[in-house]
DNA sequence: AGTCCACCGGAAAACATGGCAA
DNA sequence: TTGCCATGTTTTCCGGTGGACT
């Protein structure tokens, strides 16, 4: 970052670009280069290939859509629809669907003078009832501080809030399955039951979820009540990947960048993983920045290719250099136990790591805790921790590191020390 | 048959941080 | 300032485990 930070940070707070939302350097670089002419020769319009743009139409989604509609349709008459509850794997358009209906109805309200808004939290980035509350009142234009209130305190500020504009607040609670694990369904009940304490106002709710199983572990009064109509969404197979890649691809490349057996190969690709449209979008982004990059005048199979692997040597590096300086520590441990033996246990990389503490004369965390880290990097799928009965020698964990990843955690861990 | 290792992992309590409200 | 509240992290405590070893 070199580049004269200054001079970003400057255009950053001033946004005289007239984009109107957060300007990162890529914009504004990009913004740079197009003033003088050097327009992109792959990209027309990469906005469209970002994740939270949402199209004029949502392909092979005519059905959700229309259901959806129709569940939400009494609201226009200011009328309190059921509470919905959308299912379905990542990158189903589960999402676009729920914002796209209801974007539509609220411009549509307007026109008729109905009283409607919605709030739309992603209950994964706001993962406690506190944030959760707080941001759907911010939606209704109510200023909560980030901590520092009780939660039924935040609770009242809403309901009053509701209650004085009087209008119906549609709430799409996103990942729902998430919070709940995380957090219970306490504040779901609440929420459900929010109208019995409203007078004017009407609140409904749109619940998102990717886990299937998530519905039936659910108190049955939730469950009951959240679940007034039910949209479940298929996965896209690669023929329809196929027409939603084409689709935005016609607007975000220039014309004869991308042909169809680049478009086909993508889809294949994601198709493989599910069905996920989001990575399908990302994959071709990526691609097209690759392409860029090398100054080609048209994406191939190769692009997607490189941009597969990048897109997830991305997603290991960004999750390694974000972790506090512990978890590095216990990381880089196993990560040098592990190329002298090839394996080690808890009780090992425990030793070693209070060493390399002691050096730096930081105070060690328990074994407790670093077992735990252990187990965390499993999950994030940096290491591989599996427990082991070694009889008379006790139990624990066995921690390998995944082979194909360990130049990108060596690279990602060079500075801690 | 019984011992015993070297941890696991749940539960609860302690600590740290940060903000409001009076 | 002080007291209260929420949240997140870490420590303390401790019962549990299952097969190699005697």
């Amino acid at each position: 970052m070199g580049f004269n930070s200054e001079f970003l940070l400057y255009l950053a707070g001033h946004d005289q670009w007239g984009l109107g939302r957060m300007v990162s350097a890529d914009d504004v670089i990009e913004e740079l280069l197009r003033r003088r002419g050097l327009v992109s020769r792959i990209f027309a319009n990469r906005e469209v290939l970002h994740p939270d743009y949402v199209p004029d139409t949502l392909p092979h989604r005519e059905r959700e859509i229309a259901r959806l509609a129709e569940i939400l349709i009494v609201s226009a008459k200011g009328e309190r629809p059921s509470n919905v509850f959308l299912y379905g794997l990542t990158g189903t358009g589960k999402t676009a669907v729920a914002k796209y209906v209801v974007k539509k109805l609220v411009e549509k309200a307007s026109t008729y003078g109905v009283d409607l808004n919605y709030a739309y939290v992603n209950t994964r980035k706001f993962d406690t009832a506190y944030k959760v509350l707080a941001s759907i009142a911010s939606s209704l234009g109510l200023r909560v501080p980030h901590t520092g209130l009780a939660v039924s305190e935040v609770y009242r500020r809403y309901l009053s809030a509701l209650d004085s504009w009087g209008g119906l607040h549609i709430v799409i609670l996103d990942e729902v399955d998430f919070f709940v694990k995380k957090n219970g369904d306490d504040l779901l009940y609440k929420l459900l039951r929010v109208n019995e304490d409203l007078t004017k106002a009407r609140v409904s709710i749109i619940g998102i979820t990717n886990d299937l199983n998530f519905v039936e572990n659910l108190d049955p009064r939730v469950r009951s009540s959240l679940g007034e109509e039910e949209i479940v969404f298929q996965p896209y197979d690669a023929d329809q990947l196929f027409t939603i890649l084409k689709q935005r691809a016609e607007l975000a490349f220039k014309p004869g960048v991308v042909d169809d057996s680049v478009i086909s190969y993508c889809a294949a690709l994601a198709a493989r993983e599910h069905g996920d449209a989001r990575r399908a979008l990302d994959l071709l982004r990526v691609s097209g920045e690759i392409a860029e990059r090398e100054g080609a005048e048209k994406l191939t199979v190769e692009h997607v290719r490189k941009a597969s692997i990048e897109l997830e040597e991305n997603r290991v590096y960004q999750s390694i250099v974000s972790l506090p300086l512990h978890q590095k520590l216990v990381l880089k441990t196993i990560l040098e136990e592990t190329s002298a033996r090839g394996q080690t246990s808890t009780g090992e990389v425990y030793a070693k790591y209070v060493e390399r503490t002691k050096k730096y004369s930081l105070e060690p965390l328990t074994m407790r805790r670093v077992s735990d880290i252990i187990s965390q990097l499993d999950m994030m799928g940096l290491i591989l921790a599996e427990v082991v009965n070694r009889g008379r020698y006790g139990v624990t964990k066995v921690v390998k590191i995944r082979g194909d990843l360990k130049p990108i955690i060596e690279k990602a861990l060079r500075d801690v020390d």
